[in-house]
DNA sequence: TTAATTCACTTGCAAATTGCAAGCTATCTT
DNA sequence: AAGATAGCTTGCAATTTGCAAGTGAATTAA
């Protein structure tokens, strides 16, 4: 959803409002995942169509940049933009706000999950 | 979407990771609006079934509280709990963002929207 | 050198969410 | 008593998301 002629925090929205945006953006800026398929691997579970379409999205938002990985030919190396490394203070502040006030959800029944991701 | 046992980022998302969600606590927290009406006059134009549907699950997840107002019984007063104003942080950072990146669009053609909200 | 595997998708279709317009009920206001 | 107002609800169309299966090119294994 395009916002334009708002204020900046729905123009931001307009960009990552959505259920995934975020998660990917974190996956690549904290968790330095770099493929399809490490992005595909994360824990909350999206799939492939989906990837498809936000690394497309992100792409024309220039928050990500895709280029073959010289190694491999078939595998592609998407990588953040100063754009979206600029994202690191919002997620940084909703991981803070998520720990503060979510973070004890089922951790009893499930210590395993402690991790960060 | 309701993520456990996953990151606090994802937790975070899974309530606010919305196109609307984020719009209305800015209302509410930053341009201190307080009645259903209010909410739906912002020019972003939510429509009434969502706003109803967005204060419901807000209330549910203690981000708003709801009481009659007292001079006027047929109206609703909607205030932030503690949890939402602790998303102030992560508005600001959002906002610091859109602005450096986002603001600038169509801003020639119509000066007059230059305001906050 | 052929066969299987891997990577990054794409396609088809069902389910859920969003958006628009209209209507509804209880409370004011005149 | 009649109309306006606040806060919704309902119906339905459009868009977005979710799941499963399939595709094609590149790589690796036999």
């Amino acid at each position: 959803m395009k916002r334009k002629n708002c204020c900046p925090i729905a123009q931001a929205l307009g960009v990552l409002g959505d259920k995934w945006s975020l998660i990917v953006l974190r996956d690549v800026i904290f968790g330095k995942k770099r493929h399809f398929n490490d992005l595909l691997a994360s824990p909350e579970k999206i799939s492939t169509n989906i990837l498809a379409n936000r690394l497309k999205t992100l792409q024309e938002e220039s928050l990500l940049c895709c280029c073959v990985d010289p190694e491999n030919r078939r595998s592609k190396i998407y990588t953040p933009t100063e754009k979206a490394q600029d994202l690191m203070p919002v997620l940084v502040e909703l991981y803070k706000w998520g720990e503060k006030y979510n973070d004890k959800v089922d951790r009893v029944d499930n210590p395993s999950q402690a991790g960060p991701f």
